[in-house]
DNA sequence: ACACAAATGATTCAAATGTTGCAACCACAA
DNA sequence: TTGTGGTTGCAACATTTGAATCATTTGTGT
């Protein structure tokens, strides 16, 4: 929204200057400008995991005279967005530079944007609900994704890491990245991620977690990637840019929808789990503030 | 607005069939759609100079169960013109959560679409190339993203390894991330990637960097990010998602894009850094088979 | 003209909203 | 340790909201 909008420059101004739950607050309503429009202060709150009372007192610390201020800021703005023509003259804008201008960029975003929406297709589903039911019922889950596929193969290890631990990340210094497999069982199951090419190091270790019996699961690019025959289930992230690299913009998100496809599964161990990581975290140190978690 | 909308033509539809005063109500609601979401019931009807009452019973008339899912209506309709995305997140909060897995999936691949897409906006695209250009001309790029942005940061500077030697990775074991700042100049650029909640040592170390001269430039997702202060240049990445954790996706397809922009700078150049890489990879027998590459 | 049903207006009610005051709770200095 | 100033959660408050109820008016058919 390139529209100046002084409310939302005072806030940032004055963010600094608040109190963590003021921060808070003022945080999701610079993140949800509409929402202040649209729902009540109380929804607002509960919205944004604060006290409503926090909604009133962000009102007065921006030295308004109650939160109504606020919202009629915010109302005057989507009435203006609305039935204005901003909103038309932002559309052409968006599709003029897309397709006509040979912007890079727009172009390329908006060819992942329909990837990922490809991934919605049945087939794609029902291969994720297949892999996501099988690593519940797996004892351990080893995560291999070597070279660019290790982003993937990480980014899962660490969110799946914070609800338990039955990830076991095989990467590691020195070339001693397959050694945790030494413990595997056939309980155990491995996601591996390959796109092409193809590492051979992955392949490997995959054929011998194979050998040892552990259920095998791939996110990978092509129906004839080396890693179906292997693979107990697979599902498949296109890779195709139209840059020199190969996109794994789809894979991570298959990736996230896994972690989330598990954690929805037992919601409240879930809830529980990040809750004691987030108190680790914070005896820890590790992040600047207080972790605020919704609902 | 070319969007179709069912309440509106079931009104057109049925209007003849109404009272008088409902057919008052009516046709405000027709020609306000925005104020019913905007303000409440009792002041549209003012507006409309008709009893509150009416719009209960218009709601009634419509086989609607109250006034509020008239309202629900309009706030949808205008949500989805605002703002898609907020839309698709709100939406499964709201429904029913009975629904089965596969929605859940389905639902949350599409609200990762809807933030990429999001990201074709013109002040995005301006960031993103303003990041690249000032890229472009440092002489070394530190890359920094810990937790859950290693996996941006690394592949960040995994494809840009293949293109040169200009990129840093800023992370090593035994807490030697930090390290190869000892060799940076102010003429470098520290590209550094974080999401809330912040990693303490990822704004120290980019304070670090900060005072030893660099240009910072910064993937983060905020405007209020601590990021921001310390950056010459910041693009915004969306992290919110229907689970429990916040989404790398949109920062991931990001980085995909500076890549992008990077090599396509100097293509010759480019495709020259990859033959190469593609020749030592051939020779070290690291992929499958032979690499091949579009083009 | 009358009767009668539909439509309208006024009144009332329970639920919610935004606000306020108070108490507990920190972090931190004396 | 004990204050102390600021922050936060909680509960009570007066208002407002949308809906339900009842009385009145309106229009219509015989």
């Amino acid at each position: 929204m390139p529209q100046r909008d002084p409310l939302r420059e005072q806030i940032i101004a004055q963010y600094d200057a608040m109190s963590p739950q003021l921060q808070q607050a003022a945080r999701y309503v610079l993140e949800h400008p509409d929402e202040v429009a649209l729902v009540s202060m109380r929804e607002l709150a509960r919205h944004a995991a604060v006290q409503p009372a926090t909604m009133t007192r962000l009102a007065k610390f921006l030295g308004k005279q109650g939160y109504d201020d606020i919202r009629e800021h915010y109302v005057a703005a989507l009435r203006r967005g609305s039935d204005g023509f901003a909103a038309k003259v932002r559309q052409r804008n968006e599709g003029a530079r897309a397709s006509a201008n040979g912007n890079i960029a727009a172009h390329m975003l908006h060819g992942l944007s329909a990837q990922i929406t490809r991934l919605c297709e049945p087939d794609s589903l029902q291969r994720l609900e297949a892999i996501a039911n099988t690593l519940k019922s797996a004892r351990k889950v080893y995560v291999l994704g070597l070279r660019s596929c290790h982003s993937v193969a990480w980014h899962f290890h660490y969110v799946m890491s914070l609800l338990g631990d039955r990830s076991v990340h095989l990467d590691g210094p020195a070339g001693t990245g397959g050694d945790a497999l030494i413990r595997a069982t056939p309980e155990d199951a491995l996601l591996v991620v390959s796109v092409k090419p193809y590492a051979v190091a992955t392949l490997e270790l995959t054929q011998l977690a194979k050998d040892k019996g552990l259920t095998i699961l791939s996110i990978t690019d092509s129906e004839v990637s080396p890693l179906v025959g292997m693979s107990k289930q697979t599902i498949f992230c296109p890779t195709e840019s139209d840059s020199f690299f190969h996109t794994l913009t789809p894979a991570l998100a298959i990736s996230e929808v896994l972690c989330t496809l598990l954690a929805e599964d037992d919601r409240s161990q879930a809830l529980d789990a990040l809750q004691r990581a987030d108190e680790h975290f914070l005896s820890l140190n590790t992040y600047a503030s207080a972790i605020p978690r919704r609902e």
